[in-house]
RNA sequence: GCCGAGGUAGCUCAGGGGUAGAGCAGCCGAUUCGUAAUCGGCAGGUCGAGAGUUCAAAUCUCUCCCUCGGCUCCA
């Protein structure tokens, strides 16, 4: 009998008889390893290690960035190959449970709702979904009927049995079962004569795999919600409802995962806005349109002021551009055309067409072109807080997040070739000083380019392409930024680098982007005079920090949890009397605490202390000053902070001075 | 825009064909208090908007608006 050699993750070589599958191999090395296993990792080491679609990598699974392939434990070894056994322990088997549990979700319901439809159901972050056509909506009741039936399920241990058929027996299966997403999937995904299904007791599935042994192990799953969802995400095509699930190796993981959701909800920026009274959106005014309050404008203003320095300090000139603007305008720069659906419609005026402003853009050029510009000036940086209006379909929506109306850090660099790294250096540099200096430290990068293959679809020269994308990639490597390039991802008019930063509870949100344009210098005629007194075409490039002013503040109501750190706390001391006895002493320091520029509020009320402290935390106040005959005595204060808590008496002059410096140094809590 | 779930007092929510409810917040009064809620009283709503069914609609039907969870899109 042939025999195949197995090289296992100790370094150990072992012969085994061809067909072995991972599970015997398993048991040979511990019944417990075997328990616990739920896929295998294998690795062509017979020299057949082109990936070609013979051996191990025919039927499978496209294989993993480290070369190796998940495969089934049930699924025969014909080649020598080096094997590891997955189990509970290892990430990458838990995207192969997540998609059995998927195949657990369709079972039943296909148990439950025979006559259902079924479109595609992959493992998610944190779960899996499955999209199922039916004419019915599925209400909360029939996701607890569904979820049942999962549990029952996998009670009973069925084994996930992977087959191969023929291509044409599987599209007759699902022709006559009626099954037509299917069908399609046969059709488009098929590229071998033979296709592999999955079934799941009486349920059967075309499904590359792998799949875990069987169901036993899905207990820790709940379902959350149902979705509408386009066939293949295309608008146009039918609408499946998708039923979303989350899934874990252990019910403590799945715990945890609703804890953090939790938290997530305490720190949801539009709670907080409400109650911390930052600002609201009104009915009366219109969806997508952000009314900042008092506190929440104070917490912009200082926000924007902060910035407006740093940006005078780093050589940007502020101009305002305004709001409305000829149409014919958009119609040079092209948004007329390539923006139109994201613009508010237009308005006439005395037999001229006017458009509220999407893009700042447009603007600054003007601005670039209202005198001849040498080579001596430039770089032009021109920086903008614009404020655009964006028509977003209603259902986008989302508290500060995603609004109609914005107001964008916004700056155009116009500059020479030559100047083109050091200026994106430039930019990066500000974007770390900017989020650092909101306690954000954990950052990706992305460098997205064009598709080289279509250069159809872009302006400019594949020369400036390529010279643009080389002069990004040379500063991130440069100022040893990891980043990940993305091929194709760039916008229509250059390549772009997007900075997501990371926030408290590890959520990734796109905020800067510093984008080339090799399209609008071109349209405006953009030109400088260069030193050979002939002229020529300045680049420009795009760039926002925060991105956003509403955005980011949204961002920060959730990565602070409301908590802003003193420097721009709306209240950033609240006084509170023990008893009326010591209000004189109370508005003494009051007044006092207002003249040294501290932001600070008196609880006069006629409430016992316990109740003014309770308010005070609740509105994250950072600091509340107790009051009482002991310190009015001493012309003290005793001072507690919202997270420290009790931090005892101290001379109120040592209070301001040591607050004063936190202001200053802009103290992250 | 599409699918689903919602919209009752400033906030959080109960009620579900027969006169609109609670807690918190607000106002008034009592209490003078030491680190996360003192007690009592008062006031507050065209039940998202419009139409329909009915003797009678917050409640049932339809249309629209808005919010939420997704899809698509995106700062």
């Amino acid at each position: 009998m042939d025999q195949i050699r197995v090289t296992l993750p100790d370094g150990n070589v072992k012969e085994y008889p061809k067909g072995i599958t991972p599970i015997e191999i398993a048991k040979c090395i511990s019944p417990r390893l075997a328990d616990a296993a739920l896929v295998a990792k294998v690795y062509a080491t017979d020299g057949n290690g082109s990936q070609s679609k013979t051996g191990i990598y025919a039927n499978s699974v496209d294989p993993e960035p480290d070369g190796g392939l998940l495969y089934d434990l049930r699924r025969p070894l014909e080649q020598d190959v080096k094997l590891r056994i997955l189990t509970d322990k290892d990430a990458d088997a838990l995207y192969v449970f997540r998609h059995s549990a998927a195949h657990l979700l369709a079972a039943a319901v296909t148990d439950l709702y025979p006559n259902v439809k079924l479109g595609i159901g992959p493992p998610v972050e944190n779960g899996f979904f499955y999209e199922f056509l039916r004419d019915e909506p599925f209400t909360p009741e029939d996701l607890e009927k569904i979820e049942k039936k999962m549990h029952e399920l996998a009670e009973k241990d069925l084994p996930n049995e992977r087959k191969l058929l023929p291509k044409a027996e599987a599209l007759k299966l699902y022709r006559d079962s009626n099954q037509l997403f299917k069908c399609e999937l046969v059709e488009e995904k098929a590229d071998e004569p033979m296709v592999s299904f999955y079934t799941t007791g009486k349920f059967i599935d075309f499904c590359r795999g792998p799949h875990i042994p069987s169901t036993k192990r899905i207990q820790a799953f709940k379902l959350t919600n149902v979705a509408g969802a386009y066939w293949k995400g295309q608008e146009g095509n039918a609408q499946l409802q998708r039923i979303y699930a989350l899934a874990f190796y252990t019910q403590k993981e799945l715990d945890d995962y609703l804890h953090r959701i939790e938290e997530a909800k305490r720190r949801d920026h539009r709670k907080l806005g409400t109650e911390l009274d930052l600002f609201s959106i009104q009915d009366a005014a219109g969806p997508g349109l952000i009314f900042w309050h008092p506190k929440g404008g104070l917490i912009r203003t200082l926000i924007e002021n902060w910035l407006r320095d740093e940006l005078q300090k780093r050589g940007y000139d502020l101009v305002f551009t305004p709001h409305i603007m000829l149409f014919d305008l958009w119609k040079t720069s092209g948004h007329a055309n390539f923006y139109k659906e994201s613009m508010f419609g237009q308005m006439e005026v005395e037999k001229a067409d006017y458009q509220l402003k999407p893009m700042n853009c447009p603007g600054h050029i003007l601005i670039y072109k209202s005198k001849l510009r040498s080579y001596r000036d430039l770089p032009v940086r021109l920086a903008e807080l614009g404020t655009v209006y964006r028509y977003e379909r209603s259902g986008v929506l989302h508290g500060l997040l995603r609004v109609r109306g914005f107001t964008q850090d916004d700056a155009h660099i116009f500059c020479m070739p030559s100047q083109i790294e050091s200026e994106v250096e430039a930019c990066i540099d500000f974007a770390y000083a900017v989020m650092k200096n909101f306690g954000f430290d954990k950052f990706e990068v992305e460098l997205s380019d064009w598709d080289p293959t279509h250069p159809e679809n872009y302006p400019g020269k594949a020369t400036d392409w390529e010279h643009a994308s080389n002069s990004l990639a040379a500063v991130m490597n440069r100022m040893k930024i990891p980043y990940k390039r993305i091929v194709g991802e760039g916008a229509f008019y250059g390549p772009k680098i997007d900075v997501k930063l990371i926030d408290a509870i590890g959520r990734p949100w796109q905020l800067t982007t510093v984008q080339f344009d090799f399209n609008l210098p071109a349209r405006f005629g953009l030109e400088f005079v260069g030193e050979d007194g002939a002229r020529h075409q300045p680049l420009m490039v795009h760039r926002a920090l925060l991105g956003s002013v509403e955005r980011f503040f949204g961002i920060l109501i959730e990565h602070y949890a409301g908590a802003f750190p003193l420097w721009l706390a709306p209240v950033q001391v609240e006084i509170c009397p023990v008893s009326e006895k010591v209000i004189d002493y109370a508005k003494h320091l009051h007044e006092t605490l207002k003249n040294h520029g501290i932001r600070v509020h008196l609880d006069d009320r006629n409430e016992k202390l316990p109740a003014k402290i309770r308010d005070a935390q609740l509105q994250k106040i950072p600091y509340m000053l107790v009051v009482g005959p002991k310190e009015a005595e001493t012309g003290a204060v005793s001072v507690r902070h919202r997270s420290k808590g009790d931090l005892g008496p101290r001379p109120i002059a040592d209070f301001v001075k040591a607050l004063q410096e936190e202001i200053a140094s802009r103290a992250i809590n």
